[in-house]
DNA sequence: ACAGCTACATACCTACGGTATGTATGTTCC
DNA sequence: GGAACATACATACCGTAGGTATGTAGCTGT
């Protein structure tokens, strides 16, 4: 029977026989994020039913709606958690090189690879934007734009490229970078197609580097 | 009384009191496709019902499914025309100069002005990647990716910029050109953005052509 | 002019987002 | 420790909107 589990038999992650709200609330969001994500990745945001989202949560509707205000806020917390995940990545890798702009060349690298992913791609690039709108997206906490856009301040400031406002170079890495990501993973060869992307990206930064 | 208007009384764009089916068609299509973008474009796509459309348009959805599989088909018809209107004022500023690199340059102004539009980028940046896909969008007959391809591939054919791969350099200008857009209309002075944007889209060109 | 096809209109079905309400479980205070 | 309250759900229901099946008026070829 795929009734919604009881508080009685507890769930497989909490062994406590008598959990505490704040830990049932939170693996119910958890199991509620963990199941919109896998659906919202693979289905998408529009065709994704809420039912399918409990049903695979093991929840019902009454939790959902008590945890979110809707399907776009529950699609924004899936988000704002991916905003979070790939931010942890970029900034690792932003963090390996000392050089202001290859520090830069680091994140977006990472920001590339990272957004190969189809879950991430179909999440972040596909459905966000119509789903929350961009004003949403960029006031999501931490984003990935913002970020590039401190990286690219920060080369700009240090002197590490000539002197420019930071606001275009921030639209055209992030949006170059989340166009390519699209469309390497449908190239015929992906790697090559990577390969091809990095190098060029290489070449790129080079050559702002090096310009008056 | 709202009701759909009936071939009889005929319709304000075709003076003839028997019209060709064709002209019918045509015209009912018309309508339809205006009534859409203009919802589309305002409301959104999610939010744009087809009996909004229909009501708008002086039609019932059993005209508009007749000329046109479900919403995301009718849609689709919208964002190719929009694609279509992109590629004319693109193409148009493109062959007003005669140096490929230049030529591109100009392309892409038109392309990032075109893209102000809020209804333009409200279909064809927000909407459509959710709506249609990744896939769907590039199958359109001529759309402004590819245009922006082929003026890419050309420059480096005539070597007015370093050899190097079309794809990855086309994704950047594209996908960073559309976030441009997109930045610059919720800049507090969207002028100034623009101009800032322009001016630093040139110092990207003259770096890209003076690079190795 | 009549048979047939096209271009719609009308009525209806179903799925899904959202809401109102009921209920069980944890928490607090005396 | 138990009563009063708050939290965390479950259940039942509603309205809307996309889609479909069917009917019909008008154009078209013969």
């Amino acid at each position: 029977m795929t009734t919604a589990r009881t508080a009685t038999q507890g769930g497989t992650r909490h062994a406590r026989v008598r959990p505490t709200q704040q830990e049932r609330s939170d693996a119910t969001v958890e199991d509620l994020l963990s199941a919109a994500r896998a659906l919202f990745a693979t289905t998408g945001y529009a065709a994704t039913s809420l039912d399918a989202v409990c049903e695979r949560a093991g929840v019902t509707k009454g939790a959902l709606y008590h945890h979110f205000a809707g399907k776009k806020q529950l699609f924004g917390a899936v988000y704002q958690r991916e905003q979070q995940h790939l931010n942890e990545r970029i900034t690792a890798a932003y963090a390996t090189v000392t050089d202001p702009w290859e520090a830069v060349f680091e994140g977006c690298r990472a920001y590339l690879e990272a957004s190969l992913d189809p879950a991430v791609q179909r999440i972040t690039l596909l459905d966000a934007p119509g789903a929350l709108g961009w004003e949403a997206m960029r006031d999501v906490g931490v984003n990935c734009r913002e970020l590039t856009r401190k990286g690219v301040a920060r080369a700009i400031r240090k002197g590490a490229i000539p002197a420019r406002p930071a606001d275009p170079l921030t639209s055209m890495l992030y949006g170059g970078l989340s166009e390519n990501a699209m469309a390497i993973v449908r190239a015929d060869d992906p790697q090559a197609a990577l390969d091809e992307a990095l190098t060029d990206l290489r070449r790129l930064f080079d050559a702002l580097a090096a310009g008056n």
